[in-house]
DNA sequence: CTACGTGCAAACCATTTGCGACACC
DNA sequence: GGTGTCGCAAATGGTTTGCACGTAG
């Protein structure tokens, strides 16, 4: 339950180690820098606080170890889409099944889901239009493709 | 409740009218092949059902009247941040507030929800790991500024 | 007839890739 | 010592912008 930054980073040699992935300085950094930063940190943001003790840094390593890290299930990120701009075309509210393997959307009619419910008040001047479910799953062709994999997204 | 395609041109049409956008040919054009392709298509998509009925179109005028869509509530975007990638730095399963204003995102943890229930199953071989919320509104700054705006999203 | 919309090309931003040099295991 | 990792620069993919021409209202 304790989540302070030298446990996750504790965690995180663990999980290398048994991933075979090589335990670098610039790797830990990296980490440490998503942990410390807390929120939903961009590449860029992280690029910009590892530059500060790895000033020689490259963005693109920065990039790579993301990638490897979301792979391996050290981290998680928050939209499955982020590589192009995708429209509804079904104007009634309705909610997602998402593929985390391959991105594929299928729409979930409202009723299929009970109604989404917020316990307690949202923060103060908050307007709230509507909630939004996504599923985040694994579609038929991926669930065949990757046995356990991204099972913790 | 009738969703015809040609119900929704009409809509489309007086929507048009009533937000002083022109009318034009490449408009309609656009509007019907985002409706008629149905799932969620891709600005690159409809460029190319477009193309076939306008050949001389180009990619950034879909892209500009998509924007102009958008901004008008004539059409929805399944995500708000396709633009850049974002991390989690929250360990646990938890839930988000995503303001469509500024694209801010707040976590609220998962006991601040009712559980989340599907009411029947998931399409055959479909695997789903868990349930995200993602509840859509405008932070205290955004909802000082657009007063009415985006109230569709 | 005039302001808004279009098409083209170039610019822009986020992300990935290729490759020679280097470091972990 | 060899495979995996790093840094750099160039390539890529998605989206936006500037501007001259054309058209809806």
């Amino acid at each position: 339950m304790a989540h302070t930054v030298e446990d996750r980073l504790k965690k995180f040699r663990q999980q290398c180690r048994a991933a075979g992935l090589a335990l670098t300085h610039q790797r830990e950094t990296i980490f440490r820098a998503v942990v410390e930063s807390g929120g939903h940190p961009s590449p860029e943001r992280i690029y910009g606080l590892v530059k500060r003790r790895i000033p020689a840094i490259s963005l693109a390593t920065v990039y790579k170890n993301i990638r490897v890290f979301l792979d391996a299930g050290l981290l998680r990120e928050v939209t499955v889409h982020h590589g192009t701009m995708l429209l509804e075309t079904n104007p009634e509210d309705h909610h997602h099944l998402v593929c985390v393997g391959c991105g594929a959307i299928l729409d979930l009619e409202q009723e299929a889901v009970e109604p989404v419910q917020l316990r307690r008040r949202p923060p103060a001047g908050y307007r709230i239009f509507r909630p939004r479910v996504e599923f985040l799953g694994l579609c038929p062709g991926c669930a065949r493709k990757k046995p356990e994999k991204s099972s913790h997204l």
